[in-house]
DNA sequence: TATATTATGGCATATAATGGCAGAAGATAG
DNA sequence: CTATCTTCTGCCATTATATGCCATAATATA
């Protein structure tokens, strides 16, 4: 990440967005301990289920405003970078390393510390052990 | 491998894809301490699979994260060859040898120098124990 | 052995990623 | 309202990475 807090995004990524969507702009937002960017469509679609949740699930209503709230527009710049607004970087202690993580439809942005603590070297024995599980799934 | 990080896929690999997929593009990514490529349509029906894994099953949200979150598009060039990203060549201390397992419906891409300890005396060992024992059914 | 096919290596160019700077826009305090 | 500070944005320079292509080597096929 730049010391401006800017995110280069991968074009692979970039270029499938700019194919299925035929648009490059992200919707950032914080989730757990790290953030996720989704293709502005993908964002739409979610928004959409989510404003079907009843508004007497209290515990829901309140993770989606956790959710949307926090989200931010995110125009890619000319060299495929995204700006992470300073708030959802402090939210993710994100300073100056991040790893990206690209799962289906949408981005994980972690900072590098935490995924390295929560991913990086139990991930393998978690892994291993799950693969029994994932074999069920023709792996 | 080339000094670029390509490496060639075997023509007969390529040929039953062709025939069978009717497409020569891989998706790579990074499983244990080795890459595996698995044929696009293989891939697709793997991550159709996985994407129905709840999100409350951390532990297999993890796993898949840790095999999705690197995979790579990698399109056949007109020598037969891939191009294995820079990222999955570090996972995988992939430098310049390379030793290719295939596997009905994906190829496992090893260091050879990975592949040698892991795999290479003991396995021929076994290899050539089991020879013997091959031998007295008249092999 | 001749010929075709496949694999390898390397170079030149194109594309992508990174870092940094300078000005714009926005926020804050006086 | 203005001065000052912070954050954001556009752009340029540099480096790294990927790609296309050609030449040669190795292997398979006739």
């Amino acid at each position: 990440m730049t010391k401006t807090g800017r995110v280069s995004i991968p074009s692979k990524f970039r270029e499938v967005c700019r194919k299925k969507y035929s648009d490059e702009t992200f919707v950032i937002t914080n989730f757990d301990r790290y953030l996720i960017a989704y293709p502005m469509r993908e964002w739409n679609e979610l928004e959409k289920k989510l404003s079907k949740v009843s508004i007497t699930d209290s515990e829901a209503i309140s993770s989606i405003r956790y959710l949307m709230g926090n989200a931010v527009d995110c125009p890619v710049d000319n060299q495929g970078r995204v700006l992470i607004p300073q708030s959802l970087r402090s939210y993710a202690t994100i300073e100056t390393e991040v790893v990206l993580v690209g799962m289906l439809k949408k981005i994980e942005i972690w900072s590098k510390e935490i995924w390295e603590k929560e991913n990086g070297s139990g991930a393998f024995e978690t892994f291993i052990q799950s693969r029994e599980v994932l074999a069920g799934y023709g792996l």
